[in-house]
DNA sequence: CTTTGCACCTGTTGGC
DNA sequence: TGCCAACAGGTGCAAA
């Protein structure tokens, strides 16, 4: 479910509840995550007051004075703020019971999500160490990518999605960039110019901004701290979008599935060759 | 080292 | 109506 721009939308929507607020206690409902939470997580966090809440790549990071609650979305998971004594409802996994009388709730009916309770420095946690920069950072930029495709013999496609190379870029913005920046998705990264990293590295922060602008993406079940949907789908040139017309050009966007993941591109926007192996099937945006 | 494919889960959808 | 296969905002890990 949630990509950078989603995470980044729960973190300011949960950043007025939840700076500066003590939890009361810990309701763990399902311990079978991702990772299972550990034994005595609910202790690990209980009397804790919250200094801070930010986001590294999508990770939600809950600060308090000597530890960091650590939290992943997953595919389908979401975190929302609700009334303490509102009853749980199918897959509501955890609650965080606040001095305030509210409750942060998460859901995650895939369980694919994660939460990890980290004692001094975040950063050097084994699950962020290894990642790369952030996309929104003046760390990231047009340089930066041309640097970290060279050798590269993957297509510019699934090199977007690796999140040593850059972070929080998922399936629907890695084939929004592309689009945005007229690269084919099957490009070889090492076989990018100059020009193109350049193009790929700016429309990435756009199409991330935009979509941070308007709440994110909605599809299915992605909703933010208040359980409102965002609305970037509308402003979607090619995800899901397959064999409809080209809000560019007209020509109807084209679908495959590369390395096990959907693809949507403009043919004639995003010139270029696919790979002729097996045809795969084609499931557009039927709505 | 890089690249590829699987696995983890539940829910929804489309075809027969 | 029912059943089943395919697919879904992620990503660590093992195998090649």
């Amino acid at each position: 479910m949630p990509e950078l721009p989603e995470v980044e939308t729960t973190c300011r929507g949960l950043a007025p509840t939840v700076t500066g607020a003590r939890i009361l206690r810990v309701t763990v409902r399902e311990r079978r995550m991702r990772w299972p939470l550990v034994s005595g997580f609910e202790a690990l966090l209980a009397g804790r007051r919250i200094k801070r809440i930010h986001r590294r790549a999508k990770y939600v990071l809950l600060e308090m004075a000597d530890r960091t609650l650590m939290i992943h979305l997953g595919m389908s998971g979401s975190l929302r703020i609700v009334a303490g004594e509102t009853p749980p409802r199918l897959h509501d996994h955890v609650d965080l019971v606040l001095d305030s009388g509210d409750c942060v709730r998460f859901n995650d009916p895939r369980r694919f999500g994660s939460l990890h309770v980290v004692q001094g420095n975040i950063e050097a946690h084994p699950l962020l160490a290894p990642l790369g920069p952030e996309p929104l950072s003046a760390d990231f930029d047009g340089a930066t990518l041309q640097r970290a495709t060279r050798g590269r013999r993957v297509a510019i496609k699934p090199l977007l999605m690796n999140a040593k190379i850059v972070v929080g870029v998922g399936n629907i913005y890695a084939s929004e960039a592309l689009f945005h920046a007229r690269v084919h998705p099957w490009k070889l990264a090492g076989r990018l110019s100059v020009e193109e990293t350049e193009r790929i590295a700016s429309a990435i922060k756009a199409v991330l901004e935009a979509a941070i602008r308007v709440g994110g993406t909605t599809l299915r079940d992605y909703v933010n701290a208040e359980g409102n949907p965002g609305y970037f789908r509308q402003k979607l040139y090619v995800y899901e979008r397959t064999d409809q017309a080209c809000l560019v050009c007209d020509a109807p966007i084209s679908h495959r599935v590369q390395g096990q993941r959907s693809t949507y591109w403009c043919p004639q926007c995003q010139p270029g060759r696919t790979p002729r192996t097996a045809r795969r099937s084609r499931r557009g945006a039927a709505q």
